[in-house]
DNA sequence: CGATATTTGTCCGTATGTATA
DNA sequence: GTATACATACGGACAAATATC
């Protein structure tokens, strides 16, 4: 007899069948954004399954984003999208605005480096010249939308680490140095997976996709005033390039 | 006797080691490209360790896009990377001539189709317009870069289908309808997963990320051309922002 | 074509380590 | 310190896809 083997075709593995319908209950809210699934072992009754088997499941949610696992806490559900303008004249703050949020950037480290090669042909200084580095990260909505890592020309803005700190702002740090206005060069787009320490900083997952945008800022005059790496959450974050410009 | 536990801090977990291991040598040419790996179980012999801690280690770069797996067939190393420039005028061969490679359009499908909201906003129509719709696969290197959905306001290039297909460019096709020049007016970046149909067609892998870049084309007099939907190799594409613009 | 061996995929069971509450 | 929960690793068994003879 052909018996029924399923009722419907999505029977698959055990695993997958039980990703798709904890996935599911996730959709519909069953488990909200930030709570807590029930814990593995606990899965693991309910579905009358090995312990494995969940932990299999829930590799793919993971996997997919849907919910984020830690060591001896439990295994959580994710969330959110912004979108941030890129265009001549990228300002963090307007970007957010445009997007009906707050948020202000947090200067995490900031120290003095030599110029690598990569950072001196972009800031048009020879290698080994003191630059001064900022790692900075973006919030908005709460949330960590981007971290950076960037380069000034170090005689010209000493100070600015100070600013950005006290104002919250790159655009504002740059204005109180004098550089009233400034323009972005080029921007290097790609999606990558971002490494351990970047996924911490935008708390996502390691197996979900960042944009990686490596840019030159410079000032009317043509001088360039930074050089940065940027890290974009992938998951929260759409950038959208405007080629008319403002 | 505090004895040396391991001679470099990079320990970790027997997996973590063993993918690392294994990365090195695929980035060293021990294994090429298309190259086979030794089986799970040769591999854990070669280790000495269990056939599951191997399948973690291959787990991950299958994660990585390093590699990948193939039941009954086995495991299998991957490849490549390519520069495309988007700015106001992008057409994809003269990108590809800028990387330094050869590469054509192929339509994979063509159709007549009612315009949705989406497309309907974008090329400035009423929803439900009749619009020409092709699938468009991209390829440089031999292998496929991007695959795109376009939508063409339709009693305006009714016989575009046919002029893609025999020209292998869209902007040769515009040519041939009148549309010497066109520009590019906004374009929206974001990474993404890609579904397995276009993973597919991408020839990557579903976990690794790929670019989603929606865009609309205008001619000369500001009239909306073309909508696209365009999914980029995320492994093989880095996408460059001309922002002062050529 | 069929039979068999190889190779990856799934699942169970158990034990121990490590981070957190 | 204790309990909980996730992380790693080992072991075995069988299924499914592929390759080979």
């Amino acid at each position: 007899m052909t018996d029924v083997i399923s009722t419907s075709r999505d029977a698959d593995r055990f695993w997958s069948r039980i990703a798709n319908e904890l996935a599911q209950a996730i959709g519909q809210g069953v488990y909200a954004p930030g709570v807590r699934l029930p814990s593995e072992h606990s899965l693991a009754q309910q579905f009358g399954v090995n312990r494995h088997t969940i932990r299999r499941s829930l590799a793919s949610l993971v996997q997919r984003g849907l919910v984020n696992a830690s060591q001896g806490r439990g295994t959580f559900v994710a969330s959110f999208a912004v979108e941030l303008v890129l265009g001549k004249r990228t300002r963090h703050r307007h970007s957010l605005r445009h997007a009906g949020l707050r948020g202000a950037l947090q200067v995490l480290k900031s120290a003095l480096v030599e110029a690598g090669s990569d950072e001196a042909k972009a800031l048009c200084v020879p290698e080994g010249s003191a630059l001064l580095y900022l790692q900075v990260l973006g919030e908005g909505a709460g949330q960590p939308l981007h971290v950076s890592e960037r380069f000034f020309p170090l005689p010209r803005f000493a100070n600015l680490a100070q600013e950005v700190h006290n104002t919250g702002s790159i655009s504002e740090a740059f204005a109180r140095h004098g550089v009233a206005d400034y323009l972005r060069q080029e921007s290097r787009i790609s999606a990558r997976l971002p490494e351990k320490d970047v996924a911490e900083l935008l708390a996502q997952s390691v197996s979900r996709p960042a944009l990686l945008v490596t840019s030159v800022n410079v000032d009317t005059e043509g001088v360039p005033i930074e050089f940065s790496k940027a890290w974009f959450a992938g998951d929260r974050v759409t950038l959208t390039v405007n080629h008319h410009d403002s």
